[in-house]
RNA sequence: GGACGUGUAACUCAGCGGUCCAGAGUGCCCCGCUUACACCGGGGGAGUCGGGGGUUCGAAUCCCUCCACGUCCACCA
């Protein structure tokens, strides 16, 4: 006697047991050895804080994929990792400090303010990965990598010094967001614009060797007059046509600066239609001084915010004193048109909430475009991989956003101002040439550096630039080169250069730095390139383009044959869910609630093409369980107290924000997608406590397939069918395919049909035993299918069959795997695949709900079901000998013994099944007022569509133009629906005569 | 401004040229404590497939256009 199961299934406790069991054996560990190998690089969650839903969705996918390839019988290895994520990281940290403390970075200090972050690491990747576990992602757990660490920080250090040394690695100037009270540059993300009062100015300057010529233009920031280049007008501004080229003087300091025309930076609608240049502190002018260089670009500014030399009599005055000074001397000159008050949208800085100032600084760069000196581009490279088909996006469109952003071959700027991040191993020597004379590069070192260059340690270069300087940049190859690093710093002129390198540097090599590269390790030979990416479209262009490229160029081979781009979660509103809207859910909310089982199942069964899917998020009353749907309304912090619809009583709705009141309770978050699921696993479950409740007696032994009855042929074949269907699914990414086909063949066909057909024949002694077997057999192809999505209800299942009927299997037993983890992915013959078989249990299947819906629609006796059964049962004759049996206990008849019925008796009263033509006395059962008009609708209804098809018919084209078997199937149709007018009509007439 | 996506039953979505006289789950109405499951079973009602135009013998499905919503990118002297 097997085991009995409990009545429902516990999610809890089968994650608790199977978490660990399934570590104990180590069933996911992979390493190199014969077979093939499929691999997929986890997209390393940033390790600021937890996992929300996108990364439930992001890895469930990823699991499934692996588990199934991994029962498929390849070497199936998922590597795990988290990404350190620069800023994000950084900020999270400071602002901790901060609120603890009241300290900033620069007063605790570089290695200070690092060593707080590694151990704010160290804490939350050690939740993230908890998550992940309870997801039930099955990892090779012990080739965590962090995008940190030695192993990564070795692939990113080889990396830079061939950038540097093949020269795709620059160093060049660019506008930075500069926070002038942190003294620090912020990224876009770190920033917010905010309408501010602010002024317009409308200023001239004077047209030279032109007399009283001038040229208006306007401005919100006078003080960048003094570092105006030049002023602009659109190339077919009539207006303007006749001064370009000329030049102008700038009143203030008397620099003489050109009229250019630039299309792109000047609009003849706006404005006066002139603008006035300034390339160091507006992008659009420093785009506009790109595309004409000669006009030169002048910094004014200090990093404080006061002004520089450039300022000339302004300088070492604050910008918006400066502001108003040259304001104020622009109108003593006479130059001065007129100001108005003007609310501008003004860029803050996230961090200390005061105003962006656009700063020229010195930035690294990786070159991205075409070169002259026979060297590859490096954006080329990555766009010929997937044009050529190498690597594969799916869906496929997304390659044309990835395309178009390489097409661009903007170089790419690597370095931020930050203390969290690898340090760019860069030693800087630098000169100026006002002290040339008594200056020179220290020979010995030059020597050596000479010579470390030759033997590859190392590799330097010269460079000037604008501000008088020359220096020598020397990349070291290896930190861990102490010669050379010593040497560099003792003498003390070289400074290594401050900033870190952009986390998307290092994540770009996440698919072979992960694996040991540059080491020639055995992991590198064997999982290169991996299988497929699977991430979500928003880091299409920062991420995935950024592998593709490092890795042909470190590797000579693409990282990932196929890209894979999941939707985006949103909630009922449409809006993307986030921690800071509020509209976010926690994952472990979702698998205390409703079981991890559940959660994947939700996060497969939404994962259709589409790039968008939404997940309504309700708050649970943490006073009596009722959901309470989040509205609108109150997002984003606006609602801090709610008060339960149900009990009246007040809650805090889940969030990130603190109550006023610390005795709310606060409430978890769930939403009720997530009950399909649960109820799912609850639904096999039962179906396998079934099955164990039956299994007395069980021999295992093969079946004859051709020699078993219509019921047990027709689950096969549509066993077979789903295996088939499920396979074919998963190849193409149809992760939603794979939820709904799992679903509807256990659900609606395994468990309303077979099952309970099956019941029956339980208590036959001769046909008790196949149908054991099929029972058997057909449950353990259902829990292979299911494992990849659901794990845990599929290992709890497993293993209880296991104890009742270890040997199993169709059409013959085998003994079935100890973990359905390593069970083999299922495979059954095409033959099984019977068309005339589903035909025929089709037509019983339409037969039994035919009986149905006259016993729950007329409420008739059981003489009068008996008889609707007796006679419907005519039209499915061939098989009746065979399905009778089923027939009264599906229809919910107690007996249904007779034979075939061909006598056809009519009384007024009555009912016609039209689909099996019989006829069924219902006098005083119906009101015939009501059924009258419900048969007029019907007619109605049919008679539509039956003319349509007579028209199609009627059309020469379609015959002859449309397939073959369509029109034969019209016919058909047609043919069907006439009867069944003709049926319904009469029916009517008995109606209205009654 | 550009790119992409979405708009199908009250809700969430599937279907993406004929196999759909339009499907599922939830909710709704009726019946059922039938010995796997009330996280259940049976039945029912519910949609002019966002609007308009076109292509086609045939359109929810392809094209154009408009409307609404969303995401990303660019830009706003």
């Amino acid at each position: 006697m097997a085991t009995e199961l409990a009545k429902a299934y516990d999610p809890k406790a089968a994650q608790e047991r199977f978490l660990r069991e399934w570590e104990d054996k180590g069933y996911f560990r992979s390493d190199p050895d014969g077979r093939k190998p499929f691999t997929i690089v986890i997209p390393p969650p940033n390790v600021t804080g937890a996992l929300h839903m996108g990364h439930a969705l992001n890895n469930t996918l990823q699991d499934v994929l692996i588990r199934w390839r991994r029962a498929q019988g390849y070497n199936a290895l998922w590597m795990p990792g988290t990404d350190h994520a620069g800023i994000a990281t950084q900020a999270v940290v400071e602002r901790l400090v901060f609120a603890q403390e009241k300290k900033t970075r620069h007063d605790l200090g570089r290695d200070e303010l690092v060593r707080r972050i590694w151990d704010w690491k160290g804490r939350y990747e050690a939740r993230i990965l908890g998550q992940l576990r309870q997801m039930g992602a099955s990892c090779d757990w012990r080739r965590t990598r962090f995008t940190l660490d030695d192993t990564c920080a070795r692939a990113v250090r080889e990396t830079f010094f061939r950038m540097f040394r093949d020269g795709y690695i620059y160093r060049g100037k660019r506008l930075v967001n500069w926070d002038a009270h942190l003294q620090t540059s912020v990224a876009d993300d770190e920033t917010y614009t905010e309408d501010t009062k602010g002024g317009f100015w409308t200023f001239k300057y004077p047209v030279n060797g032109v007399t009283d010529t001038y040229i208006r233009f306007s401005t919100t920031r006078p003080e960048t007059m003094l570092g105006d280049t030049a002023v602009c007008v659109h190339p077919n501004d009539e207006r303007y046509k006749s001064l370009i080229g000329k030049t102008v003087t700038i009143p203030l300091n008397g620099r003489t600066i050109p009229i250019i025309a630039d299309g792109q930076l000047a609009d003849p609608e706006l404005g006066t239609g002139c603008v006035k240049v300034t390339p160091a502190h507006d992008p659009n002018d420093y785009a506009c001084w790109q595309r004409h260089p000669e006009i030169g670009i002048i910094n004014i500014l200090n990093p404080d915010g006061t002004l520089n030399d450039a300022g000339g009599e302004f300088k070492g005055m604050d910008r918006y004193k400066a502001r108003d000074a040259v304001a104020k001397k622009m109108e003593e000159l006479g130059f001065f048109e007129g100001k108005e008050d003007r609310v501008v949208p003004l860029k803050y800085s996230d961090r200390s909430k005061t105003p962006i100032e656009p700063l020229l600084s010195d930035q690294w760069f990786v070159r991205m475009g075409d070169r002259d000196d026979g060297k590859p581009s490096l954006a080329q490279m990555a766009m010929d991989a997937v044009t050529s088909g190498r690597v594969k996006f799916f869906p496929e469109r997304y390659k044309d956003g990835y395309l178009a952003w390489l097409g661009e071959k903007r170089d790419w700027c690597i370095s931020r101002q930050l203390w969290w991040g690898h340090r760019i191993p860069v030693w800087v020597l630098q000169r100026t040439w006002q002290t040339d004379d008594e200056y020179k590069w220290h020979p010995e070192l030059v020597e050596k550096i000479a010579k470390w260059k030759q033997e590859g340690r190392l590799d330097s270069k010269d460079t000037e630039d604008d501000v008088m300087v020359d220096r020598m940049l020397v990349c070291v190859r290896d930190e861990g080169d102490t010669e050379v690093t010593e040497a560099l710093e003792k003498f003390g002129f070289f400074r290594r250069d401050p900033d870190v390198l952009d986390t998307w540097f290092s994540s770009a090599l996440w698919p072979h730095s992960t694996l040991g590269w540059p080491e020639p390790t055995p992991e590198v030979k064997y999982y290169y390139p991996t299988s497929v990416l699977c991430t979500s479209r928003d880091i299409i262009t920062l991420w995935v383009a950024r592998m593709v490229l490092t890795g042909l160029y470190n590797l000579n081979d693409i990282p990932f044959h196929h890209v894979y781009i999941h939707a985006q979660l949103q909630d009922a509103f449409g809006e993307r869910m986030s921690k800071t809207t509020g509209n976010g859910i926690d994952p472990l909310d979702i698998i205390e609630r409703y079981g991890a089982d559940a959660l994947r199942f939700q996060m497969v069964a939404l994962a259709g093409d589409t790039q968008d899917s939404r997940v309504a998020v309700s708050n649970v009353c943490p006073h009596c369980d009722t959901l309470v749907p989040i509205k609108q309304e109150h997002l984003k912090g606006r609602t801090k107290k709610l008060a339960c619809p149900n009990c009246k009583k007040p809650f805090r709705p889940g969030g990130p924000w603190t109550s006023d009141d610390p005795e709310l309770m606060t409430a978890k978050q769930a939403s009720e997608r997530f009950d399909q699921g649960r109820n799912f696993a609850n639904k096999m479950w039962n179906a396998t406590r079934f099955l164990l409740l039956n299994l007395d007696g069980y021999t295992p032994g093969p079946v004859d397939v051709a020699a078993l009855p219509t019921e047990d042929r027709w689950l096969l074949s549509r066993l077979a069918t789903t295996t088939k269907e499920v396979t074919a699914a998963l190849e193409a990414y149809k992760f939603s395919e794979v939820a709904r086909l799992v679903y509807d063949f256990v659900w609606s066909e395994f468990c309303d049909w077979y099952i309970e057909m099956s019941k029956g024949r339980l208590k036959d002694p001769a046909a008790r035993e196949p149908a054991q077997r099929v029972l058997a057999g057909a449950l353990d192809g259902i829990l292979r299918l299911v494992q990849p999505v659901m794990p845990f209800v599929a290992e709890s299942l497993w293993q209880a069959l296991n104890e009742a009927a270890p040997e199993r299997g169709l059409p013959a037993p085998a003994k079935a795997e100890e973990s359905v983890c390593i069970a083999r992915w299922p495979a059954y013959p095409d033959a099984w695949i019977d068309a005339g078989v589903e035909t025929r249990f089709a037509r019983m299947q339409e037969l039994v709900r035919g009986v149905r819906e006259v016993r729950n629609r007329y409420q008739v006796d059981d003489k009068t079901r008996l008889d609707v059964a007796v006679k419907c049962a005519d039209a499915v004759a061939a098989d009746f000998n065979v399905l009778a049996a089923f027939i009264g206990p599906l229809a919910g008849i107690a007996n249904l013994t007779a034979g075939p019925n061909t006598a056809k008796p009519k009384q007024a009263g009555g009912i016609v099944r039209p689909e099996f033509e019989a006829y069924v006395p219902l006098a005083g059962l119906i009101d015939p007022a009501a059924e009258a008009k419900r048969l007029e609708k019907q007619i109605a209804d049919k008679r539509k569509a039956l003319d349509a098809i007579r028209a199609k018919l009627a059309n020469e084209k379609f015959v002859s133009g449309a397939p073959p078997e369509v029109v034969q199937q019209q016919r058909e149709s047609a043919a069907d629906l006439e009867k069944q007018v003709a049926a319904l009509e009469e029916n009517l007439k008995d109606m209205q005569a009654a």
